[in-house]
DNA sequence: TATGAATGAGGCTTCATTCAT
DNA sequence: AATGAATGAAGCCTCATTCAT
């Protein structure tokens, strides 16, 4: 696209050179922390408009106005937890393992997504009134359903996955679980200890929810991690 | 435009004459409500106090500040749930029935809370800050898990569960689905359709996690709800 | 800011009485100038603040809005002008003398109520958005016309008056001329000069107009101040 | 909200390709509207660039800043009723005749000209500071003077009308009807309802008025419309 | 115990305007 | 001649909270 010749990068604002893709891109990322960290009302557009490279008017200019912006980040953690999950390539290995794996990695990346989940439990106080709004987002959760999808039919095909797996249902799954282990580690924390947030105990919990997700749609499967 | 603001209003109705536990009962129903719908910085004291019969400065009185209001609508409503929990028996139940039923009401006990589960993701959103500084809340929760203890020494007794199932993942687990079935609906509502969250789809999904669950720690049991 | 120390000095705020409607009216005074002088969008909230002898926040609290305050100080100067028509009392007139003084009242009435005439001239600017709201306003408007219409039925039953005499007419014809020639001063005298605006023209412009009308109305009247 | 602001757009259309003379007449109508609905500070400037066929950039490279549009605005409104007015020919018009037809003519030329009405009412709210800096209205308004003094001239010769008949007085006469029945028509049917504006009501008074205008000044000149 | 009045700080947003190309 | 990017100042309004009675 840009291609074009060198920029004598100063890294000082002397240079002036107008980038207008990395100034929003600067303004969007901090406001994800932002809003992540405060929500939609608790996050403070002159706090977000110091911490960036940018003027607060840049941000109106741009996004027009804190929902806007609001938006704007949703949308982008929404993208990039796809994009995640898009990187993920399970078509080749056996239905099994396929399913074993896509529980563990999605497990992973809800760990390793923080910002999303924030945004997400962020966005559900809102009653998914901005979301709904996107036209991107609902396109972008097509891609881990139709893995899903393409495992359960060869695992059913194969005479290997009970007739009753559905796509949809195990999406809702190992969401909850994965989404879960992330969103209220504060509150379950406060009740119940961190003994459960450990390392260790997160990879046996991830063991156990992926060897239970496949006992539950693997005909005659043993869930020996829970032995 | 609307002009309402802490502008002085008509009088209010004025049936309780003076029962501060009523007039503190009538404040935390309503902060409920509305910390519960708008979380800790949408939420508005003016809005509260309207909506209450007494007034702004009662709020103040009884509860000191707005944090004060958030932490004491939290406690309440952690305290209810486990009201609720408490009067689930299953000690007299064999193990995997005992199981079965625990998880089946757990999860029909978070669907009817729905002020509980966005005011735990509210607490969340504000990493159990306020959950940390009580002290009755820590308490509220043993129930839970010595109900599940109970139910897994049993089991493991009579040789029906494997060694590796343990009360306080289990509790985990199916907290997760059970939470997340409620908190995420808007947001997986707005990604997936709403089909999941029909009364019949709840109802399925419902057995097939309790039959998941049982399927992960009862030995040799058959997940039949999957076929 | 405000050079404070102590003041025992009287006429300032320090003796505290708490007197909700003279803050009002203090504020509608304000607003009143300066909406008048600047109109709807010209006028400064910080501004009128500042000239009050309280604070903005108080604007907020007893207006609402600017918009709030606007249409208070807009009622405010209509109910003013119905005071001085009120006032008025031509009942035991004849005929053609009442309508002569009706005439040249109504003249110098808006003459004076600079305000009234830019308020209105504003308000004719927002199509009268605001005015249409209020609900005390039409109501105030109804005694000029009653006044007029027992004159005029008067005049008629005398058999001095034509029939087509009609209060509504005349009372557009008089407010037109009374209130352009307070309302667009500055422009006639842009263009044509304030010689007609010198208290010796007004003074016979006045004449002629109340002449004028009664020749239009009184049958046989002959215009003499035209000569 | 609504996001709009001053954010980049889509392309404007092209189909101006270098045309100084039609960009600048492009941005006075549509500044012209602007101003006429909102008054000076109530009009803005994004907006009319974004209606405009060109970029806001060049609004102010043709006129300065927002003041010197809007007395291009001004003095363009003006020079647009002159055109009007003197397309009137009433010179072969015997002067009775000919004034009623001015009268006639001007109360029409008024309510075909809501624009220059009301700007002629903004321009009076901001005291006529910006007409009073124009060089070349003050010589557009001589031409309806001259016509005045043309027929009242005429008039007094032929010893038909009374000798106090004097142009600029009847200009100031005749324009306030005219003026006030367009600029105040919003307030008025506030008040009084819309009775008096509709297309019946404004021939019959446009007829009345012109009728005492002739009685005013024509020496035993029966006003008939008023029977 | 209860309340209407009052408040300072700071929130979001908009504006007319200029810069660099 | 023309433009997208950028900006500082200021505007309106809301908030949680306290005061005086």
């Amino acid at each position: 696209m840009d291609g074009s010749g060198d920029r004598p990068k100063s890294k000082r604002k002397s240079s002036w050179k107008k980038d207008p893709e990395a100034v929003k891109a600067n303004i969007l990322e901090i406001a994800t922390e932002e809003f992540a960290a405060y929500g939609l009302s608790g996050a403070n557009i002159n706090e977000i408009a110091q911490k960036t490279s940018t003027s607060k008017r840049m941000i109106y200019y741009y996004f027009g106005d804190k929902e806007g912006l609001y938006c704007a980040v949703l949308e982008g953690v929404y993208a990039s937890l796809r994009n995640a999950e898009d990187k993920l390539e399970v078509g080749n290995l056996p239905p099994v393992e396929a399913l074993r794996r896509l529980v563990k990695a999605t497990f992973d990346a809800h760990a390793k997504a923080p910002h999303f989940i924030r945004l997400v439990m962020i966005e559900n106080i809102h009653n998914g009134d901005y979301l709904r709004k996107s036209e991107i987002v609902p396109k972008l959760n097509r891609s881990i359903i139709e893995k899903l999808e393409d495992v359960c039919s060869r695992g059913k095909k194969e005479g290997l996955f009970r007739e009753g797996a559905n796509a949809l249902q195990l999406h809702w799954l190992i969401s909850s679980f994965s989404f879960y282990n992330v969103s209220n580690r504060a509150t379950f924390s406060a009740s119940f200890g961190t003994e459960i947030f450990s390392k260790a105990m997160q990879s046996l919990v991830k063991d156990r929810v992926a060897d239970m997700v496949l006992a539950a749609v693997v005909i005659g499967h043993e869930p020996r991690s829970w032995d």
